[in-house]
DNA sequence: CGCCTAATACCGCAAAAAGGTGAATTATAA
DNA sequence: TTATAATTCACCTTTTTGCGGTATTAGGCG
């Protein structure tokens, strides 16, 4: 085994694997493993063979880059993963790397950052570049200034996003109708609006309602 | 001039651009042109060179693919343009597609894909794989169904989602609180709703406000 | 010019939501 | 077990909507 950073690529865009793999065998100190189109083929891979480090697509047609991460950290956990996303998503950006990943790469990167990447990475470091890293800390921050809601109040807001008035929420929960407006103010309390329409729109924007 | 098909590619993604000039390198009657990173370099070389086609990655750090597309097709008609994204978004594909692109390729396409689409389009056709042009056919359904919000209504629209009351609204517009009523019983006949709670849902589920 | 649409305004009644306060009953975690 | 949090219910007042109408005015268009 000589000293070279082996790298395992998994994406299923042909494109990006091409450039990727181009770019990566350019590189003096960095060899390329292999590559998988899909996470199953990527698990497959890593039964019996080994690489220091994965550029991961999080975006696989199979499962979720988030799982493919776990699973993999799960098993081997000496593999460094970096993700590879076009997504500028906080959440998405938190998830992965609360799953695993030490670095999150955005697809319009060149030759010279995935280098610079895959190199601190293989120290042990985590890799963001600076504008992954201020939405990645922008939304810590929101996760953390956002109130917990509590079950019972997921499901009334998810009820009331459809349209249906305190009295009929009421009859579907086997509830009283007073016991639903008080979760209701609740909501509006913890969320700092007072109507409706407020309700609804935080509610989207901070993506508490599961989906529509 | 030979009479093979040349094609400028424009995306701002190095690897993407690395993938795609290999690939098209390796077609027997396509020859590579050129490529850009930007809008701006692109309408550059078009300025004093030519090429047959176009492969786009519709989101540019600068402006808008449908902007450039729009520009292109206003400066060179006879320029076939391949719009090139992940998104499938059906408003989106639509949107490319009325400014003029030929073709919309997902960037999880593999070279005979892209040769079929280049060869395609380039006779003059319209070239959308199955899956996009499901997706394109579903906006264009939804598009007609969704009915057209007049300007007073949309602004309205937009006041109740911030949180406003008929009478907070009725003041900043200076307008009766009876005229805001008026538009919002209209706003529910129209979207066919019965309270705020679904008007601020189905709105923003189908993009009818701006931003929030 | 008439025709249509958008925008404006008003009335009345019923229903729902908003705002305040208090309190009992489960869970559940320390 | 004992706090603590979650869920439940009640009662009251005021404000805001929702829903049924009707009607006038301004502007665009053939």
């Amino acid at each position: 085994m000589d000293n070279k950073i082996s790298v395992f690529i998994v994406d299923d865009h042909p494109l990006i694997v091409e450039g990727l793999s181009n770019a990566i065998q350019n590189m003096h100190n960095i060899t390329l493993a292999g590559y998988a189109k899909t996470a199953a083929e990527c698990l497959q891979y890593f039964i019996n063979h080994h690489a220091d480090l994965i550029l991961m697509d999080i975006n696989l047609p199979d499962i979720k880059g988030t799982e493919l991460c776990k699973l993999i950290k799960a098993k081997k956990p000496a593999v460094n993963i970096i993700a590879l996303s076009n997504i500028t998503d906080g959440n998405y950006i938190n998830a992965i790397i609360e799953n695993g990943a030490s670095g999150y790469l955005l697809k319009n990167s060149d030759k010279t950052e995935i280098e610079a990447a895959i190199n601190e990475v293989i120290k042990g470091n985590l890799y963001l570049n600076s504008e992954v890293n201020s939405i990645y800390q922008a939304a810590k921050q929101r996760q953390n200034s956002l109130p917990t809601l509590t079950k019972r109040e997921k499901q009334i807001l998810q009820l009331i996003t459809t349209g249906l008035t305190n009295s009929q929420i009421a009859e579907q929960l086997f509830i009283s109708i007073d016991t639903v407006d008080t979760h209701r103010k609740n909501l509006h309390t913890k969320l700092h609006v007072k109507n409706t329409a407020q309700l609804i729109s935080t509610a989207i924007e901070n993506q508490l309602i599961s989906e529509f």
